[in-house]
DNA sequence: AATGAATGAGTATTCATTCAT
DNA sequence: AATGAATGAATACTCATTCAT
């Protein structure tokens, strides 16, 4: 009676299906979350903007709170990756150099993920982040911490507690990034490089 | 001390209000939007918190919208407040004093005011907030982009674009609050001091 | 003759709609809208009736005023079926022919479609109808309003302006239903015939 | 301590205040409750077309279904009241004259209480009707049933049952009443007279 | 008599998720 | 892998009503 098991025979075999399509749902949803927050961007929204049913979400996905957990840190593994990247600048190089490079390696985060970067900021909170989303926290930070520390014992920089150093530098650069983002100006090298400077110059050790 | 009952002619009609209901909601929904975000604070949840029914939130509010853009008014008007009270330090003040003021008011507001602070720093966006909301935001940073200004004329600060400058001082600031809410340190009065020293080294004129 | 089932290509995704399972929510919302009306028919209300969630009802409408809608289109199909069905009795026919097969299209839709018959009455007024179904509002006397045309112009019937006529007919028709309804008597084919006989002698043309 | 209770003495001593207000309330509920229906029409919306705060309705009414009764009560005392006046016209009077007056109080009462006969004819079902209001229905269609009565004994109606006569006269003129609130024609002269004629018609014995 | 304050119960609707194919 | 169907639980908001003056 029921003709549609007809077609039994034609069931789709393990096909890996559009690849990077699980990849592509989580783009979806850095951008949504960035631009509306967890709460403000639901299931039904995210799948039409990803060009899924919303059930098809739950084949890539086990809940909405898993889904931006692992945004979360992808995020976050973006920008470690950024940040150690540019730590390779042998401790050996002049720690201005080495605060150079990291600052630039911030910037060209910044700018090639931008949406990553409104989302880390934006979600760095929330209950809905589990405990090792929230590990992740520290150690993105440890590389700017390392060149702090050694700056401080070099006495290049302040001889302020390093938290305080590390606060300001971050603190510039995102605000920084918000202001650009909020349209006070463009995101360019010129904007970059002056922020740059005010932020070395804040940890610096005043010249004697 | 109590104005209303003094008030002979007060035409008392209907059950009279509880006093400050109206204002002990609007601080409820300060702590809530400051913790979960707008999407993640639900009226029935508010009005729980608030103490009352969520039926008795209509007779104080309009709506959902219209509260968040009371209490984003209210948040910034404590703000703007704290920062106008610093200004009359006479242009006349050295500027390095002027900053001085200015820093403390902040550090003021933000210890006295929490949640406002972090309630403004997370919902400054939003498409829930109406055009009068957007528009304080820029009057409000008024009071440093003139310290600034008057800094840049008088040489005494560096002669990079004013929004750098602002940029530095302002996410110097959040950044430290940040860190001292997420728990890394406490917002004590060395913390506050180290980083006012960091941004004012940040922008002053580098010694020639 | 259903054609779903011979398609042979049809590409079975998801879970298979329960079958009929519109049309029966159509039916229940014409009865409660028919009984209780559009205000005093609630959607919890109507969707236990039918046999799903609430929720569910929002699988098949958009909302609860596109249900009514639908239900009025479909009610108001009924009807001008019933009446269109009856009108192939030839122009030819004599007059009082063909009154009495309109006639008794009316009472055999009253008779199989109560409450398709009940809901039209209840409303012809309601803010809740579209633009669309206020336009079939007036298609469907067409049939009867043609009868009394050619029976005017062929002096069969009274000269008396045509929609004093046609009201009376109608308003005869819709008085007996009613009190059927109300249970003054039943809809018998006694009563009909008795009714179509004063609603005939109300417009024919007083014999000279 | 409570500090409101000093005020004791200015009691408002039991004045009738704004006399008419409950015929007021009553009135305006009598147009909503025709235009929107009962359930289409709520309390704070009555309570605003009358100029009244939603609670002071109930210093007047017990609840909104006594309200509903009471307007109905009303509306059909008045339309009792149209007809048992035109029934004096002595059972001498020839048939026709006192079908005739009926008619035209019929007339009178739709014209000077359009909101009351619409009323009615919305409400004579509704669930929130009590038992007493329902059993208005039947009497107040007594007048015309006399008539009837009288005319079929006389042999100067059919010889159809009573309530096939009764149902094709209070058909058609609900039926023309209908039309011309719906706009299709005025209630003027002309269509009541021609609709008279075909009503007295329906229920005339034929001629012999 | 009148009304502002307050609310429990309800309203239409949406959401995150599961089911069944 | 993908999705239409289905839903329990929630959401913002309204209503009829009572309270306290």
């Amino acid at each position: 009676m029921n003709v549609q098991s007809q077609n039994k025979a034609r069931r789709t075999r393990g096909r890996p299906a559009t690849p990077g399509r699980r990849d592509h749902l989580l783009d979806t949803a850095l951008t949504l979350f960035a631009e509306r927050g967890f709460h403000g961007t639901s299931i039904p929204e995210l799948a039409a903007a990803a060009g899924l049913a919303p059930a098809s979400i739950y084949r890539h996905v086990e809940s909405k709170e898993q889904l931006v957990n692992e945004v979360y840190r992808r995020a976050k593994a973006l920008l470690a990756a950024a940040l150690f990247r540019a730590v390779p600048v042998a401790a050996t190089a002049p720690l201005r150099e080495q605060f150079h490079h990291l600052w630039w390696a911030l910037v060209g985060f910044a700018r090639t993920e931008p949406r990553a970067f409104a989302f880390l900021e934006l979600h760095h909170h929330g209950d809905y982040l589990d405990i090792e989303s929230r590990a992740v926290e520290l150690r993105v930070l440890a590389p700017i911490a390392q060149v702090v520390e050694r700056g401080r014992t070099a006495r290049v920089l302040k001889s302020l507690p390093a938290p305080a150093l590390i606060v300001t530098v971050w603190g510039a650069f995102v605000g920084m990034v918000r202001a650009a983002r909020a349209g006070y100006f463009a995101l360019d090298d010129d904007v970059c490089r002056s922020v740059e400077l005010t932020a070395w110059d804040a940890i610096a050790a005043s010249a004697a």
